[in-house]
DNA sequence: ATGAAAGCGCTAACAA
DNA sequence: TTGTTAGCGCTTTCAT
């Protein structure tokens, strides 16, 4: 972790025997510089392997920092990369730059990161945030004129934009689709920590279905799961219940991969699924998977055209931005449960 | 894009009505502050929604910054998002936190997003180079301390520690796979710009195995696209060849997407394929996907390691560090070409 | 417990 | 064509 002193602009003038601000010059193509001092200049600077301090630079120039910060929970979910590639068609054209970070979801990880934006100037704050993560401390930050916009899921303790999937209502239009195919037991394979936002709001849109046919909630089918190993022994865990479901909903991309990959491994082509959250390929699956889509690109564009009318200066009340879902039929969801004595 | 003047630390003295030494003491719990100082300063500094700028900050108190800044052409591409969570595993420990962000593959905006990162004076500049940019700028980056490293593909008028897959090696491992089978007649969907690095040396491969079992090299069965319906385009056009080829060869996870979709739309199961990159639930397709799996966390640690003990003080010579890849068979490549009269 | 002055590395503004 | 002064926002050093 050494580092020998770099060398400044002074450093260089001494060197040649000019002014600092002569330097300056020569390097930025200021003002007028006879052709004999540019070559010494340019000489000393490679001699010193001088290297100017951008941050001294824009500390004496100022003028807005131009950076939108986003702090993500998972860099490796490809929903988080849509949503990002979102942001950046919405603000590229404003001449704003995305920076972009992982809390992997973890509180004090998240707040670290959000301190390396404020403390760098980021003239936009985007969070995904960590479960049980904090966000009063940035109530100031807003308030003296920083857009904050939360993705994905709510902040806590501070009251701006928000963009959220209609996770809830999604869900319930999933699990209805199966009901209306004549399903009465239907798993619902759920993400940890439970009480994360979309989990709850997903498993409540499970529970709203049932309830609205008139379906009982038999808490024997639902399945937790943090990975797609933990998502496959929980899909297998409950296809083999004495009173098995006929379907399954999966509550996230992740969870996905685990039940699909068990009732591949097990040969269940029986089971009805219903997957929240689209996935690559999804449409060649056999049987073809259905699934309620998200829309994380136009989220990343929502939450993008919010922060720039702020940056605009919109100072009306906070947003919630609803970005709705929808239901794709592609033949797992469709599968009939089997015929059964009654 | 107006935004009104950020509060400094002398904002904050004049509106207690102390020095600003004093409100740098409070903030940074450094000497001694009465009780009713340090809260009228608090006061204060949450109103204004003072927010330090870590600028000076780190300007006046010099020392490197402890940021990782990593350059990458996508940000949806799943690959980068997992090469990116390798870098943090490796970082993190050590104290550096990695910011992204995305060139978009544009060599204007990476270089943009470049000077960006060393403005912030990054610690570390990792860079998946666009197609078409050169980097001869860093060199004397390079030369006064600060780590560089090339990931997925070198970069240009640079000599510096480079990561990438053994494209070639891999490549040709796959398409082996396939003669093996049987196959002799067998299609390559690369991505496009074709002089990118990556098809390059995955073409490269391709050849290779292909005269390395005698096999003719028809350019009619290599086909090009930049999305997956391109890719479906190419896989159903080689597929109506007159004397068409009986295995193919995807070059990268998003030319898969469009090669299986085609494959399934058109019921073709008759149709070995080998896949490099690997992509979610390729093992419950059916056929399950053969694949030359790259290592994309693997990639990203090595990159932090190099770049660890490059801050370390490590001045040897530049490095490039090929990370395996693996034929991982599943079915898809062990499909046998239909028999034929000779 | 607090403040004044100097200076980090650079560049605008104004000389010369 | 070149130099001088001042100051960006903060922290160090030395007073008070």
């Amino acid at each position: 972790m050494t580092a020998t002193r770099r060398p400044t602009l002074a450093d260089v003038a001494r060197e040649v025997g000019v002014s600092a601000k002569t330097v300056s010059r020569v390097l930025n193509e200021d003002g007028p510089s006879s052709p004999e001092t540019r070559r010494r200049v340019l000489e000393a600077v490679a001699k010193l392997g001088f290297q100017p301090n951008l941050m001294a630079r824009s500390m004496r120039v100022g003028g807005p920092d131009t950076t939108v910060g986003l702090v993500v929970p998972d860099l490796g979910n490809p929903f988080f990369g849509a949503v990002a590639g979102g942001i950046e068609d919405a603000v590229h054209g404003h001449g704003l730059t995305l920076l972009m970070g992982s809390s992997d979801d973890d509180p004090e990880r998240e707040h670290a990161l959000i301190r390396t934006f404020l403390a760098r100037r980021v003239s936009v704050l985007m969070v995904a945030p960590a479960v049980g993560a904090d966000h009063a401390h940035l109530k100031s930050h807003r308030a003296a004129g920083m857009p904050v916009v939360f993705l994905d899921r709510p902040g806590n303790g501070l009251t701006t934009d928000t963009v959220v999937s209609s996770n809830r209502a999604g869900t319930q239009e999933g699990v209805a689709h199966l009901i209306a195919g004549g399903h009465r037991r239907i798993g619902f394979i759920g993400d940890l920590p439970a009480r994360l936002y979309t989990r709850r709001e997903r498993q409540a849109g499970y529970r709203a279905a049932l309830a609205g046919a008139g379906l009982p909630h038999d808490r024997g089918l639902v399945a937790d799961a943090h990975d797609p190993a933990g998502a496959a022994e929980a899909t297998a865990r409950l296809l083999a219940l004495p009173d098995p479901p006929t379907a399954l909903l999966s509550g996230n991309n992740v969870m996905t991969i685990g039940v699909m990959t068990e009732l591949s491994r097990s040969g269940r082509k029986d089971v009805a699924v219903v997957a929240f959250d689209d996935v690559p390929m999804a449409g060649i699956l056999e049987p073809a998977l259905t699934v309620v889509a998200q829309n994380p690109v136009t989220m990343g564009e929502s939450a993008g055209a919010a922060a720039l009318e702020r940056l605009g200066g919109d100072r009306g009340r906070a947003r919630t931005i609803l970005v709705d879902t929808r239901l794709v039929p592609r033949g797992s969801g469709e599968l009939p449960p089997p015929a059964r004595t009654r």
